[in-house]
DNA sequence: TGCATTTGCTAAATGGTTTTAGCAAAGGAC
DNA sequence: GTCCTTTGCTAAAACCATTTAGCAAATGCA
């Protein structure tokens, strides 16, 4: 016992007007020659019966979906990148888009089901998302919509959004040299491949960049600097336990919230006081940062506007190739000593 | 200089066949009566075209779009909650179905557009999600497809996956006193109107309900109970700081992960270790759990599979009414002593 | 008045698939 | 040889909105 669905020829038939009419009317063409009185009476019937339009047909006609695909390797691997989708999520709603997501669990042949999932059903748009930056995997099929890339890179299609690391890597730097802490810096969590460019992630390699410019500006240098692959609180308290046994720091400059978790850890159990005898800073601002006690100040990805950046840059093409940097901003908290001032 | 799409007729000319036969072929009909050879050199076109069926057409025709709606409060506000997605994702995935998400806020207005734009997109089921679970608004329209709550309750839509969050609680008091925890036992968050089911959650009066029985079944009663609104670090760590002034507890149950997190700072503190001093057991196995030192042993919510069974209901339709309830196992870490058996 | 233009609207085609109804040929029963 | 059934396939309608082309009436201009 369905109700049957309202067509614009029901709206039509109510107006006393043809489909094509009310299809010009509801649709707000601008150079149509209707009457006022035609444009009021086929709003008042589409009210009266809820019309809504079938957005299968349209899409057949149009061409034009009103939805984009959001294909990331991961869904929401950290609190904070699920940023990237809430933004582009907010952005698509804003402009009556619907978000499609999928997931490839960064395989590539998951990566080409799910574009074509998401060409089948006709997406106006196509987002390539890394929910850690990086460079992406790109199947070797010619995707006939707009795409652009989400804080991740690759070479055959050159549109991204990304946080902006390197001037990231030096506000870090400059908080810390703001703060008073210019001597016994230790850096956690570099990697001489990853610094190289080798490996993973070149939005990395230019937040390590970022620090050593303005380490240079400075004119500071770091005491040590403990490199480590994976960026797990383990691994922040394993090397800053090992650290600890030789030297005690000033400064940690943490290439992640973990690792800084890991050195709160490790320095919490050495009765080491945070910021009074050693002070941190950190990146991502990863929700932990703000469990933590005191909470930690870190310089805080973009995701949100990211994911929104993405959307709108799909919607109000044409798509100029290129990198979008979004900024990175510091959010303090207490594990810098105030400055004094 | 776009190749325009392949189509179906396209297929059947190759074929040498009419689109009728292409169609039943493709969609691999039971009782049709084509012959072998027809089937082959369908198939055969079908690949060497790269034909792909345009799923707006397909929708127009069946009302079947093989996309369902994920509509939820939040997109993933823990870490752990974007479990669910997941869960969705990968049995849509596995349906050859796709997930449209879409975020209300919580907001009534944003849930009723939310609904509209799904079925406006023919979407063949939706998902209801919350991310915390909880009685979850349901605005006043007809759903004219499948439909489940997910992690949520609402009494006009009495089809959902719940956490068996009873067994949950018991299983939480039966690893206490198997651990030989028996006295001194504190109870980390209850919030007496909670309990009554007056507010936020029914599910987790369940939690608290499972609790009680189990303490009872065991012949243990709790020496303290400490109550708090918010479940945040910060709560558990004042509600375990001022306890630790006037007594000094043997066994902390907390009734989520950010409790007990803010737990391990205070005790910390006080110099106190885990779990010689004090044994923790906790609820829903946050990534936070995996991070603390030692790590927290806690009850999961199992999110993923929560979110799998919701959308093999819609598929695997007619829904009937009724709560699904999956059950919560223990993750065992370090917070408590190990069985002496 | 006669012709051209504008105004206000509609008929019909279109998009790509599924599905209903049915056709022609072959085979079977008698 | 006739009639009925089965086999293998197809023509055409249907789904619903958009859009092109164009029609009839009214208006403008001389």
């Amino acid at each position: 016992m369905q109700k049957k669905r309202v067509t614009l020829a029901d709206v039509a038939r109510l107006a006393g007007l043809s489909p094509t009419a009310a299809s010009m009317i509801l649709t707000g063409r601008p150079d149509t020659r209707l009457s006022a009185e035609a444009h009021a009476k086929v709003h008042a019937a589409a009210a009266e019966l809820g019309y809504r339009p079938n957005v299968a047909a349209r899409a057949l006609r149009t061409d034009q979906s009103r939805s984009i695909a959001f294909i990331s390797d991961y869904v929401a691997t950290t609190r904070f990148a699920s940023g990237l989708i809430r933004g582009a999520l907010a952005a698509a709603d804003a402009a009556k888009n619907v978000l499609l997501v999928l997931e490839t669990g960064g395989e590539p042949a998951r990566t080409l089901r799910a574009i074509e999932a998401a060409l089948d059903r006709q997406v106006d748009g196509v987002i390539l998302a890394a929910m850690r930056a990086r460079e992406v995997f790109l199947p070797d099929i010619a995707i006939s919509v707009p795409t652009v890339m989400l804080n991740g890179t690759n070479a055959r299609l050159p549109i991204s959004v990304l946080p902006d690391e390197f001037e990231g890597g030096r506000t870090a730097v400059r908080l810390l040299a703001e703060a008073g802490i210019t001597d016994r810096l230790v850096l956690l969590g570099h990697n001489p491949e990853e610094e190289r460019g080798q490996f993973r992630s070149e939005p990395i390699s230019r937040r390590l960049a970022g620090i050593r410019a303005e380490m240079a500006a400075q004119g500071l240098t770091f005491a040590d600097e403990l490199s480590s692959w994976d960026w797990e609180v383990s691994n922040g308290y394993d090397l800053v336990r090992r650290l600890l046994r030789k030297d005690r720091p000033r400064g940690l400059l943490c290439l992640n919230d973990r690792l800084a978790f890991g050195a709160y850890q490790a320095l919490g159990e050495a009765h080491l006081s945070i910021p009074g005898d050693v002070a941190l800073v950190s990146f991502d601002n990863d929700e932990l940062a703000s469990y933590l006690r005191p909470g930690l100040t870190t310089i805080a990805l973009p995701h949100q506007k990211m994911g929104q950046l993405a959307v709108e840059l799909l919607l109000n093409g044409p798509l100029a190739a290129g990198e979008r940097l979004v900024p990175m901003s510091a959010v303090s908290r207490g594990s810098l000593p105030a400055t004094t001032s």
